[in-house]
DNA sequence: CGGCATCCTAGGTGATACTG
DNA sequence: CAGTATCACCTAGGATGCCG
């Protein structure tokens, strides 16, 4: 482990709480997987992610769009053509936010497992 | 990359969800950062995280332990002293996590750098 | 010391309707 | 197609006070 000190300093141990308020809601790193595939067009996101809002799609974009992890390619075409990827930046993120999601496969079992047994426990 | 669908099935493309939805939160990961350093007591977790209230700080801790993350020990003694650590799945949590704060530390000035210009070109 | 109970507010999110 | 605008809600989280 690289950090050594006990407290959470600001400059060094929020770091990591930096990057979650950022990707930590309930649909940034949704988009930056389904990105990490290929380019995709504004629907096509809409259709891909189950549940959320033509709303907090076109905001969830701009956010990354402004953290410069997501890159907005308009077409001048009619209909009109967005195109969104990702920025090297982006897939820079992709890997550890991969690293995560293999943990997620690995241990969501171990997780329900825990609560079950604790919940049981408790009751 | 394991993932090759473009959709977000129910139960594949949600695990980082379920991650993020247990970890994501203000505080989660800078507990498993301290614990991942050495086993703490309440207050020493409650004076090493700046700004946590002794209300999120109980919360995020049952929900911890509730999931299999933490262990929480209490010793019978007057005062009363209550130990926090790590289970041996917490401390697997925290290699995705560890890779998440290395990634924010290595590009948290690239994040700000795309904030400031894509302001400025706003504007 | 290590909590829990209560109250309360801010903002993140969803639903719906409208537009270039 | 790809948004924007408005409203309304709900809950994560802070403040405070009491307890074993």
């Amino acid at each position: 482990m690289s950090v050594t000190h006990t407290e959470v300093s600001k400059t060094d141990g929020c770091a990591i709480r930096e990057v979650l308020d950022r990707v930590g809601d309930k649909w940034s790193v949704l988009i930056v997987v389904l990105l990490g595939h290929r380019t995709h067009r504004f629907n096509e996101l809409h259709r891909s992610i189950e549940g959320i809002s033509q709303r907090m799609l076109t905001l969830t974009l701009r956010t990354l769009e402004r953290d410069g992890l997501v890159k907005r390619t308009v077409h001048a075409s009619v209909p009109p053509r967005v195109d969104y990827e990702l920025t090297e930046l982006g897939r820079t993120l992709l890997v550890p936010v991969q690293a995560l999601d293999d943990w997620a496969r690995a241990h969501r079992d171990d997780i329900r497992t825990a609560r079950v047994t604790h919940d049981a426990r408790v009751s």
